[in-house]
DNA sequence: ACACTAAATCTAGCACTGATATATTTTCTG
DNA sequence: CAGAAAATATATCAGTGCTAGATTTAGTGT
């Protein structure tokens, strides 16, 4: 049975080869240059391959997506393990959050944007998000006796910021000061765990 | 001249036909579902029309998009002329924000979602997005010496409130209590306008 | 009132999209 | 080595935004 391993293999590299294309494609031109065509062509196969391994160009691009949570949880986890106050490893967090979005915009769009079924709080959440999600509110637990809902708020509000700024809404320049502005108010505004 | 000028008349009626029926539809049925050829069954004529009236789709989802930024704005300045103390202003313009993005995704999606190029503060802002931002300045004004920047933070929360909730990211029946967190947080942890 | 110009509108079509049914090749099995 | 089965490719479908050319409609000059 080597050969059928040796297919399997195969099979599996190529799926992997598919996501990566697509991601790369998307970060090189935009998710509307990501045709099946395109990518049947980088794969060097036929476009219907992409059907076998794939429901759909959708399922390409939550593939995608999935990768990015993994990338954006380890980005959050590493910036939490680096700072060390409470309000430090918040600042840190909040801006490997809007460095994330700022650097991987392609990345970021499918894991926001373009798929409409990925939950954050939910049995079907894939655990790489849930493990983003867990990060932001481990970093705001000395904050806030509910820290489940202010993650919700500031992940909303990073989100935001990470969004408008990169559709030219916000001036660029001015995010830094901003994730200070939010970081600020998160940590002088709060009402302490002990309450 | 009189039967020229009824044909312009009817041309402007049909253009502001076509942005009904955009939105109408795309209310009814997402966005994917508004094309062309079915704006021009709507609009009973043949779709080539369109391009007489529009540049092309994006030009007839940014009208869209303008209506819905004179709505927004007349919703926050009717939600901060309703409210008396600054808090409680604050919090109804806030809320009238999350309203608005709630009872109207598409026209929401149309405004911040489909189009990449209308900006906040900039020449080419649409001047009923400026005096949504002007509202929302205003509100802030008493809580923080740059009620610029605060806003700006602010929209990104409320604008990433609305969208997550939305995408079904977040839990749709904690947006009031989110709400009135992120109010607090703006209220409590400012710097105040004198200082 | 009629021919003629110009504007408005439509028909037909292009290149492209995601997706699929069918044909063809390749691989495994008896 | 023949036949079954899996994997891959060709050809095609309906639908998209958009446009060139034909056609109808309306306004003008005589």
């Amino acid at each position: 049975m080597s050969i059928t391993e040796r297919r399997h293999r195969e099979r599996a590299q190529r799926h992997d080869l598919i996501i990566a294309a697509a991601r790369n494609l998307a970060e090189a031109e935009g998710w509307d240059a990501v045709t099946t065509r395109r990518l049947a062509e980088i794969v060097e196969y036929s476009q219907p391959v992409l059907y076998s391994h794939f429901d759909g160009k959708d399922a390409i691009v939550r593939a995608v997506a999935i990768e990015g949570f993994v990338e954006l949880a380890a980005a959050m986890q590493h910036a939490r393990s680096q700072g060390g106050a409470p309000a430090a490893a918040l600042r840190a967090v909040c801006g490997a959050y809007i460095a994330f979005a700022a650097a991987r915009p392609a990345l970021y769009q499918a894991m926001f944007a373009l798929p409409v079924d990925v939950k954050f709080a939910s049995a079907e959440t894939p655990p790489p998000l849930q493990a983003a999600f867990a990060e932001l509110v481990g970093v705001l637990r000395p904050f806030d006796a509910q820290p489940d809902q202010l993650a919700e708020v500031t992940w909303a509000a990073l989100h935001g910021l990470a969004v408008l700024c990169r559709g030219g809404r916000i001036p660029p320049q001015g995010e830094d000061a901003r994730i200070d502005l939010l970081v600020n108010r998160i940590i002088v505004g709060g009402t302490g765990a002990g309450r």
